[in-house]
DNA sequence: TGTACATCAGTGAACGCGCGTTCACTGATGTAC
DNA sequence: TGTACATCAGTGAACGCGCGTTCACTGATGTAC
């Protein structure tokens, strides 16, 4: 079969196909833009050849939001990247804290649709969820939690607060993020939300420093 | 007409009846759940009276959505009003803030739907959405700000820092309640997400006082 | 190498759902005289 | 105090929508012999 012929019976694969129309739909208008009829549409096929590869919709729903926090996690590893790896000082692993905060909320504002499909799916499972991104790759939670320990290694972290220190940052930046999608940071120019977020991030760091 | 005689004609206040049974769709299934002819149906009204009352469904969402906030605020408000208002040492203050944050997270937590509904209405609004409860009352914002004005008469607020302080706080436990509601915080046992609730004030605290 | 046949991956039509919204209408109310 | 009439607040039926899901079916594929 060459991608001269017309499109053959069998799309070849078809589940893929139906998670990337989803990721679309997705990234278009949020989970709840996810439909079936809309996706099997995307991708040239009947609608109701989805029910071949997965159960129902909800399980489409699923593997898009794995895939978006996938992405995300992606984004977090490529930004926290940028920094040296090599440098153990606290400096670099401050720098490698506000990199991963950084890249959490450039996704959720670039990407507004996925970053809330990455949250709609599985509410009340393990942190597992969003500790593993696409394919069991660490996942957002899981490369926050490295930093941290890079961060208390190098001494930033004050004596015995290390624990729950993930969910003090983490906080921090996803409520920031969701303040700017759904809150009152949305309207607010690009220059006054940058200062706001570089304030949130001195807070942070802090925060976490002072026993 | 007496209640012992069958309904009238007349409603007498339709209105707020549709608002208060959106407030009660809203509690049971988030902002998707308030829907037109539901409402209606439990006001035992016909499903498009109500449009004599809103235009269309999104400003009955509005007006729920307006008295959520309101709700939340009046939360806030009662736990802050616990503390001893004229003691204006620091750690009143302090723990004042530590009202204010508590409160929103247990009326997240506590009334998830209504919570949503709150900031589901008017993304890009001025501040304003979040700063005004029902009926003009100071909003969950307005509070906030008042509270760390408090704070930083009390000393408790490093030199400087007062300036967006009330998102560095805000995305804190703003970020707090939707992990537990959408996210991994959801599914940790009561006592340990006291302890990160606890570790989170803790970083704000510090995060604010130092400089 | 050929062929019967199980199995897999699609198709097209249809059902049922609840919704938002509009239409033409009717019962109740209040006001001018 | 009575009455005509405009106005307001409801009613009941209907339209159109897009969806999820199921049904009986067909075309393509691979494997045993």
């Amino acid at each position: 079969v060459t991608s001269s012929t017309k499109a053959p019976y069998h799309h070849g694969n078809l589940r893929e196909a139906l998670i990337e129309a989803g990721l679309e739909l997705a990234r278009e208008g949020g989970p709840d833009a996810i439909v079936v009829r809309e996706a099997s549409r995307r991708v040239g096929v009947s609608h109701n050849a989805a029910y071949r590869h997965f159960p129902d919709r909800e399980s489409l729903l699923e593997a898009v939001g794995e895939r978006a926090r996938g992405q995300l996690a992606a984004m977090m590893q490529q930004l926290i990247d940028q920094t040296d790896p090599g440098d153990d000082s606290l400096q670099a692993a401050r720098a490698r804290l506000r990199a991963t905060g950084r890249a959490y909320v450039e996704f959720a504002i670039a990407e507004p649709g996925l970053f809330r499909t990455g949250f709609r799916t599985a509410p009340a499972e393990e942190t597992e969820h969003l500790a593993l991104g696409a394919s069991k790759a660490p996942g957002p939670f899981s490369l926050l939690g490295g930093v941290l320990d890079g961060l208390d290694r190098a001494g930033g972290i004050a004596p015995g607060a290390r624990s729950y220190a993930e969910f003090a940052a983490w906080s921090g930046v996803h409520g920031f993020s969701t303040l700017v999608l759904d809150g009152p940071l949305g309207a607010m120019p690009a220059s006054e939300r940058e200062a706001a977020l570089e304030r949130l991030f001195e807070t942070i760091e802090r925060g976490l420093a002072e026993g």
